[in-house]
DNA sequence: ATCATACTTAGCCATTTTCCTAAGTATTCA
DNA sequence: TGAATACTTAGGAAAATGGCTAAGTATGAT
């Protein structure tokens, strides 16, 4: 039933699952490996492979082995499908500026006033 | 066994499906009833309640029923915590700017060499 | 050559998801 | 009042998800 995005419901559903999440939080400090990732998680390792396939089949993550440890590695630009998507949806970066403009003039108000 | 059911999970899980995505598509350009919302998905209403209850379980509709119609409305500011989410992620607005000056500098650059 | 390490693969099981049909309730219209 | 409309509820089947154990493969260390 994926009628045509069936990319976007990939990161969606990768990104639904707290460990997942734990594992993009961890790669977006750096490389690691699978031991270095499975680390925190009170999980057996195929388990834990099993996530790393997932966000890995979403491409949000890739990976290269090299001699026995295969090392991760977050993908370049991984959330933009998602930006975009929320992007059409609301025009939320607009708004975000908007508010940060807003919140600006405030600060700005603020001192003029000394308070 | 969803250790501790975050609001995230469910936003994430609520968007990796199209036709959710659609239906969130349809109620940014405004309200719709059940019927409306169903029209253009070739699927049964129960099935099509199921998806609204989803959402509405993650926050990104809400509804009220007016005697036997019950109009949909999408939630404000929706999306505030997957946005915020992706903030914490990979600093994307900062490397977006980054992006955008790398990108004025070379335009810059390149007219000044007259290229 | 042997053994430990670091994944991998295979297969099973419980729960959740996503769809359905059938039947029920509440409003509105004639 | 009786019929049509607009959801709702109940319940069930097929597939996906997320976890496990057990056993296998490739590489590095001794």
């Amino acid at each position: 039933m994926a009628k045509y995005d069936s990319h976007l419901d990939q990161i969606f559903a990768a990104l639904a699952d707290p460990t997942r999440r734990a594992i993009m939080d961890r790669l977006s400090r750096g490389p690691a490996t699978t031991s270095e990732l499975a680390a925190p998680h009170d999980m057996a390792m195929p388990s834990l492979l099993g996530h790393l396939a997932k966000l890995e089949g979403a491409g949000l993550i890739t990976s290269t082995k090299s001699g026995r440890t295969r090392t991760y590695t977050r993908t370049d630009a991984a959330f933009m499908p998602v930006q975009n998507w929320l992007g059409q949806q609301s025009d939320l970066w607009t708004r975000r500026l908007d508010q940060l403009e807003d919140y600006a003039r405030q600060l700005a108000k603020d001192r003029a006033n000394g308070t």
